[in-house]
DNA sequence: AAAACGATCTACT
DNA sequence: GTAGATCGTTTTG
């Protein structure tokens, strides 16, 4: 796994900013997931901001509560929630105390691919990590990482590719419960065929 | 104690 | 494109 090795762990000053910055920021930058002795690599190619305030997307919306207290706290950790069947990953940015973070959406897999189809009961690479449900089952995140310091650069982490490709970044706006508010928090690697289906418009 | 609510996914047409 | 499964968390009685 030295193709990896150049692979610089981000730091927690890269999570203390604005999560639109920050969402924007992750595109290209890498997953990192070491699990069962293997590691798992994927390039973030979709994510999505929720802001501290005015933002009635957010978990943190209508006040800390049990589940959502990892927003409250540092940067640079891990909000893992369960919904439905699935697991979401978040990064938690800003100052502690401000509750923002970053939904990961989808990344396109790199290495270990076989674990990840192992896993996802699916040998398609497009399947295997698009949407943040299945990028968590594909990774092997559960609530158990809520709170992890992605900062040490192990068991999960993220990190700056040394040779990123280049970077054609779109920014779309969030539709569906939030569509009144028209908030463009949504961010993408353009033509990438690893971007998820996304939020669906909410039928009336 | 019960009910409602999704930052979703899969399957099917 | 639409419908339905499904379950932990939160809210309400």
């Amino acid at each position: 796994m030295t193709q990896w090795s150049g692979a610089a762990v981000l730091p927690l000053a890269f999570y203390q900013r604005r999560p639109e910055h920050v969402a924007r920021e992750l595109l290209g930058k890498l997953l990192l997931r070491q699990v069962e002795g293997q590691l798992l690599v994927g390039r973030i190619v979709e994510t999505e901001a929720y802001l501290a305030t005015g933002d009635p997307a957010s978990h943190a919306f209508g006040g800390r509560t049990r589940r959502n207290a990892a927003m409250f706290g540092p940067a640079g950790r891990a909000y893992v929630y369960a919904l439905h069947r699935c697991h979401c990953l978040n990064v938690v940015t800003e100052a502690e105390g401000v509750p923002s973070a970053v939904l990961i959406r989808a990344v396109e897999p790199l290495a270990g691919l076989e674990l990840m189809q192992q896993r996802r009961g699916t040998a398609r690479q497009r399947d295997l990590a698009r949407g943040p449900g299945r990028l968590c089952q594909a990774f092997a995140i559960d609530r158990r990482l809520d709170h992890w310091d992605l900062t040490r650069g192990e068991g999960l982490w993220l990190a700056a590719d040394a040779t990123p490709p280049p970077t054609d970044v779109v920014a779309t706006p969030r539709v569906g419960v939030t569509a009144a508010r028209e908030l463009p928090l949504r961010f993408c690697l353009r033509a990438s065929p690893f971007v998820s289906p996304g939020p669906r418009r909410r039928s009336a």
